[in-house]
DNA sequence: AGCACA
């Protein structure tokens, strides 16, 4: 049945995830993980005792969660089923980019009064050191994004065929729209810099196209969040998807 | 099981 889930959101609510993995690397697998679907705003990850195990992915669009919600259901993700739903409430950088956002401030009163405690004590701290305003913590979030690109992240959503149904996650990529002359020589030279790669396969009749076999879907997905778009020649922006099974 | 944004 339909289960008693939340209305459709930008922002997926993810749970049953495997709490024994690294928040950052957790974070950069989510990201390479899903960004098939869409544009990712941002990530979240707590480790806290209430909140390990569970993750928030906001996209640019709703019509990417709801993909990512029914395609990614059950996916198994450091050996355990991924559970998805649509969030319950609109992310904070979704809000900030709607210019909506009202920084929260009924928390529980202890967790209140704990966090401007800590506010005043910082503050006390970097004054007693600086004799000035401290820049508090709070960095710039843009990050799982390879700098090893040009800035060229553009919607390459599809590649040149007719494909319209993304395959599932799995070990096996498909790339296309390479020029002619790309030999497995140099596809092995990009994609054996990624953990888990295994082999390049072309097919002499099919020029333009490749497969690139991984060790598992994690490995995969994060070749492919690298290179997506990666362009051997000016024209040839690569179009990586899942091999078909 | 657990819905946040340090």
């Amino acid at each position: 049945m339909l289960s008693g889930d939340s209305p459709p959101n930008q922002t997926i609510y993810i749970k049953n995830l495997n709490e024994k993995i690294k928040k950052e690397e957790l974070k950069r697998s989510l990201y390479a993980l899903f960004s098939q679907y869409g544009r990712i705003l941002d990530v979240v990850a707590l480790k806290t005792p209430k909140l390990r195990g569970q993750a928030w992915i906001a996209f640019s669009e709703v019509t990417a969660a709801s993909n990512a919600v029914r395609q990614m259901q059950n996916f198994p993700f450091y050996d355990k089923p991924m559970r998805i739903q649509f969030a319950k409430t609109k992310s904070d950088c979704i809000a900030k980019a709607e210019g909506s956002f009202v920084p929260r401030e009924k928390k529980k009163k202890q967790e209140e009064k704990a966090e401007r405690k800590r506010r005043a004590e910082d503050a006390q701290q970097s004054a007693a050191v600086n004799g000035t305003k401290a820049e508090n913590g709070s960095t710039t979030h843009a990050p799982y994004v390879s700098a090893s690109m040009d800035s060229t992240q553009g919607p390459f959503r599809q590649g040149s065929t007719s494909a319209q149904e993304s395959a599932a996650p799995n070990n096996i990529l498909f790339i296309e729209n390479l020029p002619h002359e790309t030999t497995s020589m140099m596809l092995e030279l990009l994609f054996r810099q990624y953990p888990g790669f295994k082999e390049v396969r072309m097919i002499e009749a099919k020029p333009g196209i490749a497969f690139v076999e991984f060790e598992d879907d994690i490995q995969s997905s994060m070749a492919m969040q690298a290179l997506q778009g990666f362009k051997i020649t000016p024209q040839n922006p690569m179009a990586i998807t899942f091999a078909k099974k």
